[in-house]
DNA sequence: TACTTATGTTGACAATGACAACATAAATGT
DNA sequence: ACATTTATGTTGTCATTGTCAACATAAGTA
């Protein structure tokens, strides 16, 4: 039922599906990704990844030592996704502190907007310890140093307090992460009746927020 | 092993197993918390509960409609002790609506280090949406009314600034829900080095967040 | 070519959520 | 007091799922 050709080096063509698959290992991640987001992590099965990648129920298991482990490699990316922002948002407003920890706040929150069952699974106590996961330790330290690169800067030029830099750091994060829960686990929308829109909100908190920063 | 007498009304001896159980319901949440912060919500299973209380595997369906509405239950509990702990904080500090908010969340913080896992399942996605669970609804509003009733206070008195009560009381609650979250899923210790203790850190941030939200 | 390793499949098993059928106790009406 | 109804608990069953073992096939290597 299958195609006959099988070109010389193109070592498969689209109809044939080749034993060996391209690099499942990514395909994984991502198909779980889309299908975690589709509802929650607690019915993302292993057996829909790999039927929607189209292996078999076990092949998973060549790539990833168990469901937890494919959790893990999720996460990290959504790690690195937010190390990103930070990144670009320093990049945005050079020699802008406020600004860029405004903007940091904002796409931190357009990210948990935008999947907010991975911000449950990086956050969320799925993965018991991340020591068992060395690529999420490092992608998490790598986004918590963004925040703190913009904190330096701005104690540098005097705009904010001086003092302990992981402390600022640690409420500014704080701030923005707590409003993102909140956010994405329908509080705000359920129990508190304040309907502004997204941008708006991440604006104002983040300005209440950088009053207890700011160095006066 | 066990006492012997069974009084007339005391309708049931200690060794008998009565066929209908005394409140099955509050002793299936009950269980179902002590379960679930020894391990995660995602291992939390029906027939391990019903087990540790005595019951077959199908009885708490007598109670819950399914495993979801047993978790909503535990969820409700959260939300009204994190209510219980707003309304002592202000009974504590009467007429100091700086201190009550310190206190407010350091008792937050506790709650969330003693229960960590009732947190994530509170603010976790896990329940859909709330709207399907009205005691949760309520329950939830009733904790952040608390909240409310601290900021209108100090902006009476003048020493929060003036606005939207809303919108302070979210930023409030964002900074310490944000730093109870990054702490029980472990960012604290694992990507930031700061080894401070619980109250210590608490009232750091807490102070920091004030100094946003008083009016000078 | 033969051997080894990497990768994928099939088949099994135990645990789990959910439901149906049944059993028993309590409540209610007469 | 008795019969009926309702509430509550049990046993048995099924589909889904995570996981593993045994096997199959492809790719790399000597």
């Amino acid at each position: 039922m299958k195609t006959k050709q099988a070109s010389n080096e193109d070592f498969q063509s689209d109809e044939s599906k080749p034993y060996h698959h391209g690099d499942l290992q990514q395909k994984l991640i991502c198909a779980a990704r889309e299908l975690l987001e589709q509802n929650n992590v607690a019915s993302l099965s292993l057996r829909a990844v790999a039927k929607k990648v189209g292996v078999s129920h076990s092949a998973p298991y060549r790539h990833f030592k168990d469901k937890e482990s494919l959790l893990a490699g999720i996460a990290a990316v959504g790690f690195n996704e937010l190390a990103s922002k930070m990144l670009e948002a320093v990049s945005m407003y050079p020699d802008d502190p406020v600004a860029q920890l405004q903007e940091a706040g904002y796409e931190y929150m357009k990210l948990a907007m935008k999947n907010p069952q991975c911000m449950q699974l990086m956050f969320g106590n799925i993965l018991p310890c991340h020591e068992a996961y060395p690529e999420l330790q490092s992608s998490g330290e790598f986004a918590f140093n963004g925040l703190k690169i913009i904190i330096e800067a701005g104690q540098s030029k005097g705009v904010f307090k001086a003092g302990n830099v992981e402390l600022l750091a640690l409420t500014a994060w704080s701030t923005i992460h707590g409003l993102s829960i909140l956010f994405i686990s329908g509080q705000i929308e359920e129990t508190i009746s304040l309907s502004v829109d997204i941008k708006e909100l991440a604006f104002s908190v983040s300005e209440i927020m950088l009053n207890g920063i700011k160095s006066n």
